[in-house]
DNA sequence: CTAACACCTACAGTAGCTGTAGGTTCAAGG
DNA sequence: CCTTGAACCTACAGCTACTGTAGGTGTTAG
């Protein structure tokens, strides 16, 4: 059965926006699919899968260029999976390393607005605690330079 | 005292880029400096201080426009902090969020990886797992369109 | 037949920088 | 005094991964 969607079937299908599907198509990532007699794209079901498996990987957070490497070195079926597996394991690393920034960033975070008290602005730890990370150092040292300055 | 640095010293105390300073003076994050008669940017101890409350902030993930808002907010020390508690609370909320979010895409992608077990592409679990999205029903009930297609 | 909607191309905009080209200015060494 | 090289200047293009808009054409339901 040769049954197409419409781009907006197909959007709707992988739960993604329609013009999502030209961008993948315009990088390359999808093929360009056959069209109607009034040139609007047709997407057999093999495209579908491609953007499905897209998707999902996106949806892992996979960026496109690794998903690029995803999809050709899924054209090889006969090839052994380890750049496949270092892909994915490169992904897992680098969402973990983001966890562990994000957990660091949640706890000066709660530190600062748990040390807040709910007065004025001008004794609020928030904004000091943003503000103080001034080297006084460099200006201590600072040569002046022509024209503007102390004398 | 009114010594001022350049640009480059501006930048390093701050660590970030000279142009990282050039686009926030552009998009009215820093005030414009006063120049030298070469025209060259020179910073006081006020600048200096904003921007690096800025790379702070930045560096605890805060948007550009939270950022904007937290240092009018700055500016008015007589008001209550509500504003500026209700800013740090929502990136902290953000955080935690995409803490949550990249929890679960670790552990699909641990158990994606940990399946692996080194064979061919064509019986890759990570393939497999990345491609098993299609939504099969869609093409069931598609309804054939113009020209391309089964006749 | 027509209204409403889906589709088409082409391009601009988003966040937050970063890099480049092509040209001054400045500080120091000879 | 002159030159060299680093640091500065403006203006603009590029990055990721889309998303939105304008202006036009195709398709379909009533």
């Amino acid at each position: 059965m040769a049954t197409r969607l419409t781009i907006g079937r197909a959007a709707e299908a992988a739960g993604c926006k329609v013009q999502t599907i030209r961008y993948y198509e315009q990088i390359g990532l999808l093929h360009r699919p056959p069209r109607s007699e009034g040139n609007q794209r047709l997407f057999a079901h093999e495209d579908i899968r491609r953007l499905a498996f897209i998707r999902h990987a996106r949806a892992l957070g996979f960026p496109l260029q690794a998903i690029r490497d995803l999809l050709s070195l899924g054209d090889e079926p006969d090839q052994p999976c380890e750049a496949v597996d270092a892909i994915a394991r490169a992904q897992l690393g680098d969402v973990e390393q983001r966890i562990t920034y994000l957990q660091a960033l949640r706890s000066e975070l709660k530190r600062m607005v748990e040390q807040c008290r709910g007065g004025r602005i001008a004794d609020c730890r928030v904004i000091e605690v943003l503000s103080d990370h001034t080297r006084r150092e460099m200006f201590d040292h600072a040569v002046p330079r022509s024209g503007v300055g102390s004398p």
